[in-house]
DNA sequence: CTGAAAGCGCTAACAC
DNA sequence: GTGTTAGCGCTTTCAG
């Protein structure tokens, strides 16, 4: 019983249903679609009647082949789920919706483990990439050809863009803390990587060892509080007259301020601690966390001006990498 | 000095230029591209070598247009710098990719206000969206047109699913816990929401406000930690017999804890608290966080689940809302 | 004000 | 193995 004027059977509705229905061609579907002007009030309303009937939406894929659509951007993070990333991923939400942009998330902690696969996955849908992706950034750049790649807190390699962090900087200014604040003998909690090769911030630490008149200890845990609660425990039955903590980032840092209440030591009074990263979770712990800060929006801002740049720019071919570095600065709380 | 033959002028390649400056015909650059079989594996070499020196990117349009893409989902959530919602973000992320969907995310707490305006600026990119979107299910989902719109935490309205809470259930757990534990003076402390209409979960409280032998208050703060300290801070001041707090949230209730520690109260000897959504972070507060959790990855799962039964579905006209409702269970730890 | 033609870049189906 | 034809759904000319 179904006319030959009906949509085809359960396929969405294209414009040619709609014009059909209508009683018009398509071009005058497309003027009411897109409030152009140039049709009749009461046509347009027609067909924006019909249209909503017949559950029409315009196909974008179609539409963006013809008009060249939106940029997209793809971010590709390890880990929604500890809090720097979801900063981070709010200011490049943010700044890139500002210009138009939109943005494809690729949350890649899960299952699979390298960056490479986030960006194997986001590259059919996105224009460009922002990501952190660890040591992957080249392959993954390869990926996308002329598509930049903005990478963070990695060398560019060949990468069209980076952001990276001056640790040096940043160790500099939590030793020389400690250091006035007559801390002796300092312990770096650093991500344990296989291999045991140690981060670029543990290198920046390791680079502050021959301090004068402090002693230094580096150890490692997994990027978890949890983890780093157990390391620092570990620490403190080896180590007692440890006096001062600087961890990676300020989730282990939280771990570090556990495992020194559950060994009874008070913060900062027998031990000092600091975080990294400037995370609002800082300020919610007792004793709320001392921290080497960075302002996470600016960290986006880069990302998504650096890109911009790169977008607007025709990115001749072997360009060398743009870089930008930030740098972080000391917070202090009561930790430390 | 450019041979005809060249690119246009910095315009992207196209599969025609590739062909042309490989010698051989568009469906020969398909094949190479798409790893198809029926090719001379030095001619897919060649065609690889010029998209490459090329820049050469498919264009995901053409493709989709041709062979119907993989299905975006739009997430609208309010604010990613509340933990609760990368928590979920991540899972739905997770989960999509594992269908091989992918998501495009909308963090529309910035400027905007309201969760409409997310939808508006997702709806040309997805076939489907998930969101937190307070009031706005209604519009948002005819906006959308035949494209399901899941709802959380909010009646579905005209909305195609919906995942709620069972919050009830939640308060009585949470009340009976108090009860229990000898509480006789015990705050809800809401977000305070224009026009000081109550929230769905406030209301589950005021519900139990009746409660034989307990006296029960009710404040309100902004959604923020700093906003509950205040709150919680002017509560002690005006009602210092409260023994026991439930917040709205984990994020208010570490304000809340703030609060007490300001105020010299123990924790939970003099006053207990109690969080809500059971996000990572009430692990690393001091005392612990008990807290009426969710299993956040549950939430994303219904969320993801409900829209892949819906996208599949041929869904009828005025087919009625899915409704699924999730509870939470009380996951004690030191604060009560 | 409305319609007809052309073409965006790609791949499916069939030639050769 | 490779090339040719057709068409995905839409908007942009340009005609009426």
């Amino acid at each position: 019983m179904t006319s030959p004027s009906e949509p085809r059977l359960n396929k969405p509705a294209t414009i040619l249903d709609v014009a059909a229905a209508a009683g018009v061609s398509r071009q005058t579907v497309t003027r009411a679609m897109n409030s152009m002007p140039g049709i009749k009030q009461a046509t347009r309303e027609r067909i924006l009647t019909v249209a909503q009937e017949l559950g029409y939406t315009p196909s974008r894929f179609a539409k963006g082949l013809v008009q060249g659509a939106r940029t997209s951007v793809g971010l590709a993070i390890p880990d929604l789920t500890n809090p720097y990333f979801p900063a981070f991923a709010s200011s490049v939400v943010e700044l890139a919706t500002q210009r138009g942009w939109y943005v494809v998330v690729d949350d890649y902690g899960h299952g699979r483990v390298s960056g490479l696969e986030a960006v194997q996955n986001l590259s059919p849908h996105v224009d460009a990439v922002i990501g952190y992706l660890g040591a992957d950034a080249g392959p993954a750049q390869a990926l996308l050809g002329r598509r930049p790649l903005i990478v963070l807190d990695q060398p560019a390699g060949t990468a069209a863009g980076c952001i990276s962090f001056d640790y040096t900087h940043a160790a500099q200014l939590a030793m020389d803390h400690l250091a006035t604040a007559g801390r002796r003998h300092v312990a770096y909690l650093d991500v344990r990587r296989p291999g045991g090769v140690p981060t670029a911030r543990g290198g920046a630490f390791a680079g502050l060892f021959d301090r004068a008149g402090m002693e230094l200890t580096a150890v490692a845990s997994d990027e978890s509080a949890d983890s780093a609660r157990q390391a620092v425990h570990e620490l403190l039955t080896r180590n007692p007259q440890v006096d001062g903590i600087v961890a990676f980032n300020d989730l282990m840092a939280a771990g570090a301020l556990k495992a020194l209440a559950d060994a009874g030591r008070r913060v900062p009074a027998d031990c000092a601690v600091i975080g990294m990263d400037g995370i609002p979770l800082g300020e919610l712990l007792s004793p709320e966390l001392t921290t080497l800060a960075l302002d996470l929006r600016d960290v986006g801002r880069a990302a998504v001006d650096l890109l911009d740049q790169l977008m607007t720019e025709t990115r001749a071919e072997g360009t060398p990498a743009v870089e930008l570095v930030l740098r972080h600065r000391l917070v202090l709380r009561q930790s430390a």
